[in-house]
DNA sequence: GACAGCAACACAACCGTTTGCATTAATTGG
DNA sequence: CCAATTAATGCAAACGGTTGTGTTGCTGTC
């Protein structure tokens, strides 16, 4: 039913050879031919096959991107950037959700590999050797994570990290916990790396609780860890397990940021929205998704060769790693500690809500439920 | 570089075609032959090439994904329940963003259309004649719309609308607000109808206010009108509004349920972290999800026979239609009316944020920030 | 007037599969 | 022992494009 190039080689009285170039290189074709061809196509609906282009000219025009969790807010931002910067490019892309499966990434990328021309990793959970090795597969672009060799964009969440332990050192806290993320992160790993590190040269004692799932309901299942580990501020791995532990924390009475301070990473849309806002680090998401798609497909856009079975040298893609900043917002989840390092000891039904911020928060923050 | 059936045929010293039915027709091949084929086919790695596959069988094995706004978090998942069962049956899933244009939203259709077997069209914005004649490029299921003699899986918001406007109406509630959602968008007119008629049988007023993006940001910005209006309760087209809406009432000072109840739409996971949390209508995002991709492979199993261009009739799919039910969840935002139709005048800093619950109201709220 | 140069197009091979049909060898029935 | 059947495999034509290499006809030059 749909119409074929052929189709559009008959009606305009041309070879399909003719037809072909018309698309692909219009200078090669007579100007009135050429309207010619167009304006039967256009009568045909023509539209050329992707797919049979794909299998002469070695270059799919798709892209596979494949992510821990579509149900993380954190990544529908970067999936849209990588989308329309892609499309913008005339290039498709193949989303994969692995639900924080390793051995899922893996075969995911096994089934992408032919049929797309290069995938996306994003926060991979498997090794650092298992990524290098697919890599010899199909080309790959690392998100958030190190991989020596090859092209990655990630966040500098270390930075990042050490802004926020920064920022509640400054508050007065002295015992200080984080929360970890799931096994496998880089980000995980950075984000602990800089936060003890700022921490020791702080003087502070921080706790680390975890690995643990990425999620609301990982935060929340941390709050009874927190509360009796007796600090009074938290560092989470991600908005989401910081919204969940606040949600934890005040099913025992315990308030934020009064109580006990705590900073998220990534700057979800919904970190705007809780209450109290939260003070996070945030993420280019966005910037993240597009430079991602541009670096993969820089390197791609050579066409290959006719017959030459590409030998094993001289296309090694030059490996750019970048590193994008991340930026400490200050919200309301954080405010300064009291002299025995809590501000109010877990008052469950307090008629004042109120925990007046001191002279080191940056914002004008009243607590609890406030506009801004 | 990648091995093809070729590889495979002179390593294991048989045929292509041989090498071609192993796989898809392993009885037709000696099992000797094929345990020999499979050795080598795993030694050279060798993985079919679909797209090689696609052009002669006629399926691609790759269904095409539409949506309105990846970013709002009604959809990512019903992508990861679509993307899901997808996989199960081997298939592949393009997922495409319109940023709610209908003109990308054609665009799109057009681009995937050789692509893909088939077409998930999610809230399309577009109109019913554009979409049924699309749908004669490409078989096409439709979600959260109604368009006829296409296999649509819709879901009950008009019968959540009417719970919902019912559970106000029990709460007491006489001056209503409809903040409705984008225009083209079915949901929104049956959102609409249904609430119309159920405040007209329950002899309230409801004013409807809209359309607009349905974004929080869309729902902020109604506050004004809200406020002004004089209404004590408002349904929004969905939670994302809802909960815009909630935070622009509280910069003027109103509460939420106090001076004024919210019910949203959807129960995104969100609408349980926000303060107060939410009262909305669930709807089953992903049986949606799962379903649509079940009633497109459902007809979609038959191979194409070899040279036949199918003719227009005969392979009229089955345009089944189906109604996922809703539910309403009634959480902390809404509450009993006060006899003067507000519950409290706008207080902008009241120190006592309570305002008890009459008996009409079924769970045990105590307003504003409240564990449960 | 012969020939180079060029523009415009046609021809045909090829990409990696699938699949109807032909071929061969082994098995069975009469 | 021969014909008919069956199992296993080879052969080659597609699928819908791209692209290197002819082929043709025209222009301009000496």
């Amino acid at each position: 039913m749909p119409a074929t190039i052929r189709d559009v080689a008959r009606a305009s009285g041309v070879h399909i050879s003719t037809v072909s170039r018309t698309f692909s290189a219009p200078h090669l074709v007579n100007p009135e031919t050429r309207v010619r061809v167009l304006a039967c196509a256009e009568e045909l609906g023509y539209r050329p096959n992707r797919a049979a282009r794909a299998l002469i000219t070695g270059r799919t025009h798709n892209i596979g991107l494949i992510i821990a969790d579509i149900a993380n807010p954190f990544f529908p931002p970067l999936i849209k950037a990588a989308e329309s910067q892609a499309r913008h490019r005339d290039y498709h892309v193949f989303v994969a959700d692995t639900n924080e499966d390793p051995v899922a990434e893996e075969e995911l990328v096994h089934a992408l590999a032919k049929q797309v021309d290069g995938v996306l990793l994003c926060s991979p959970r498997m090794s650092n050797s298992l990524i290098e090795q697919l890599s010899r597969e199909v080309p790959l672009v690392v998100i958030n994570r190190q991989v020596a060799g090859l092209p990655c964009v990630m966040m500098d969440v270390g930075q990042g990290a050490r802004a926020a332990i920064e920022h509640l050192l400054a508050l007065g806290h002295r015992k200080l916990a984080l929360l970890s993320g799931p096994r496998g992160s880089w980000t995980s790993r950075e984000i602990r790396r800089s936060a003890v590190a700022a921490a020791r040269s702080g003087g502070a004692e921080l706790t680390v609780l975890g690995p643990n799932p990425p999620t609301e309901t990982g935060g929340a299942g941390l709050a009874d860890q927190v509360r009796r580990s007796g600090v009074s501020a938290v560092l989470a791995y991600n908005d989401l397990m910081a919204i969940g532990l606040i949600d934890g924390l005040d099913a025992y009475g315990i308030r934020v940021p009064q109580d006990v301070s705590v900073v998220g990473i990534d700057d979800i849309a919904l970190s705007r929205l809780t209450r109290p806002k939260l003070t996070t680090v945030a993420t280019p998401t966005s910037a993240a998704g597009r430079t991602a798609v541009d670096m993969l497909l820089q390197h791609d856009a050579g066409v290959r060769p006719r017959g030459v079975r590409s030998g094993t040298s001289d296309d090694r893609r030059t490996t750019a790693q970048v590193m994008l900043q991340t930026e400490l917002v200050i919200r309301d989840s954080t405010a300064p500690a009291t002299p025995d390092g809590r501000c109010r000891s877990g008052a469950v039904a307090d008629p004042d809500p109120h925990c007046p911020a001191g002279p080191g928060h940056p914002v004008a923050t009243t607590g609890g439920v406030v506009a801004s």
